[in-house]
DNA sequence: AAGTAGTTTAGAATGATTTTAAAGTAATTT
DNA sequence: AAATTACTTTAAAATCATTCTAAACTACTT
């Protein structure tokens, strides 16, 4: 099925902008990606995108599930007054973060590092949503 | 030991407004926050700080190892064509993501999740830095 | 007290993202 | 197939967090 034929199926209108979209990002291979970066290759390939319409679609998929948008912390820069190797609790809806020390969770697996690299940090962030 | 104190012997000169910052922060409760809380502080016991100040101020402790600032993954929207919960190795340098399996990692141990919340969540970050 | 280097600040600049509003187009209805 | 309509795209402006600039200021040294 084609990309066309996928997104009128997923109620969207197959405008030529998600489909240049589309057939970039569902060649079957995994990836990570900004905005920017897709613009980038839609110019590479001789075409032409404005960003916002690249922000629209990503949204848009997004909000179909299609794709993800990676977890960030917050827009604005946190700072912390504990300085000791912590993890976090995160409100999901105010971005509140509470403490978590590091005796309160056990990593019993870890994966393989990749080859040439080493371990520099390690962040667990647990999302809370309040009880219904 | 006063905060005129401390910022001498970290090697920092004790201006006012890093006084009233330290005076707010180490006052022996942790606690999150962003510049902009910090300032709506300020301005609430009467004094005015401007936030190009206060983000040279939380640099410089933030530097000094006095405060740290929290992981964010990065600045700009990152998006992922895998939709599978996972989770991410992150290159410290680059900001490059590579995906890990929940298979490949075990969390034998939780915290508990407080009262009235509920997890909707669970991100594990490994940041990993090259080979020296 | 004078000198010097580090610091503060208003305001401009930057970069990511969103909004505006006008023009364009996909899907639906005649 | 043309008309209709609602959704979409886009350039440009706006917004928001953060950094930069450059001039005024001030903490510490001599
Ligand atoms: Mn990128
Ligand atoms: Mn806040
Ligand atoms: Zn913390
Ligand atoms: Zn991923």
């Amino acid at each position: 099925m084609n990309s066309k034929k996928k997104l009128r199926k997923a109620g969207l209108r197959a405008t030529k902008q998600r489909i240049v979209v589309a057939d970039i990002l569902f060649n079957g291979q995994h990836r990570h990606f900004t905005a920017e970066d897709l613009q980038s290759e839609i110019i590479k390939i001789g075409k032409h995108m404005s960003l916002a319409t690249i922000y629209n679609c990503l949204k848009s998929f997004r909000d179909l599930g299609v794709i993800k948008q990676v977890e960030s912390l917050s827009e604005t820069a946190v700072f912390d007054t504990n300085v000791e190797y912590h993890h976090h609790f995160m409100n999901e809806e105010t971005g509140e973060l509470i403490d978590i020390k590091p005796s309160e969770i056990n990593l019993s697996k870890l994966p393989k590092i990749p080859e040439g690299y080493s371990q520099s940090g390690l962040d667990v962030i647990i999302k809370l949503r309040k009880n219904s």
